[in-house]
DNA sequence: CTTAGACCCGTACCTCACTACGGAAGCAAT
DNA sequence: ATTGCTTCCGTAGTGAGGTACGGGTCTAAG
């Protein structure tokens, strides 16, 4: 699969590093990736480097950070900018734990209401759809936006 | 703001609801609410039925359930299909915790890789970069899909 | 030499939940 | 009567992160 010196096609790339084609394609249009000049007419190859940066996008992604912030993180790997990715680091790490506490409140209030449908109860009563009709009156009071 | 008997126009509605006129029309295409008949050639009035079915769609959305699932749920409001419910209840915590246990994950991670980078350390080495460029070799070593 | 399979490239399409646009017509106040 | 805000209605665009398509070229195997 890896033709000489870590030497490959878009095609072995792409799936060396378990990402499609169109992906990688569509990285080097986002402009995270490079296209590497294709020798007289033909077929770009493309060196552990290329597969290199795959890896560090999926991984950024993998914690949370959007393609415009792997581009941001990606400006930062030359030269000793540790204080800026380390600052990055620190917003995503707030996002993740508000997104954490959110999705909290929404177990617990779910799990009351799956509680309250499971418990015995009257036949023509659904705790669950009697909550959602009188708008979720509920634990957590807050009008938050829903998007 | 309200007319009369909690008559109203979509504007008022949208309004009083909190979301805006374009969303009530979308809810409508979408099959999640009905259209009032229009009286000759005029405007279509709302009352608080209306209302109440915005506040059954914005808590239901607050819960994490898709437009899709909330035409589900709506279909389930008459009669005492309790049961079905419940368990589309049940299918959505399951999901909210998999959710919460995938973004705990990635705040140990987050949070390791930010520390490491306070931590005193040379200045021309960034853990946080390093991890990133190895492909994030790290405490949770699975293979997933980011999406 | 032929054929199968990659590659190249631009463009269009997908999901989700909206949001915006544009023209016509209605309604309320000045 | 004129301004100015709504409403009505269909269609199109947004953002994120891709995926799919289609026609053309190239390369490796038999």
């Amino acid at each position: 699969m890896l033709k000489k010196r870590n030497v490959m096609t878009i095609g072995t790339l792409a799936k060396t590093a378990g990402v499609g084609v169109e992906t990688v394609r569509y990285y080097q249009r986002r402009g995270l990736m490079s296209e590497p000049e294709k020798p007289y007419g033909g077929i770009r190859h493309y060196d552990e480097q290329a597969l290199a940066r795959l890896h560090f996008i999926r991984a950024s992604q993998w914690l949370g950070f959007s393609l415009d912030e792997i581009g941001e993180l990606l400006t930062l790997q030359d030269g000793a900018h540790c204080d800026e990715a380390r600052e990055l680091g620190e917003q995503k790490l707030t996002s993740v734990r508000r997104k954490i506490s959110h999705l909290q409140q929404i177990e617990r209030a779910l799990n009351e209401l799956v509680q309250k449908c499971s418990a015995g109860h009257g036949d023509v009563y659904c705790p669950l759809m009697a909550s959602l009709n009188d708008g979720f009156e509920d634990a957590t009071t807050d009008k938050h936006k829903v998007r």
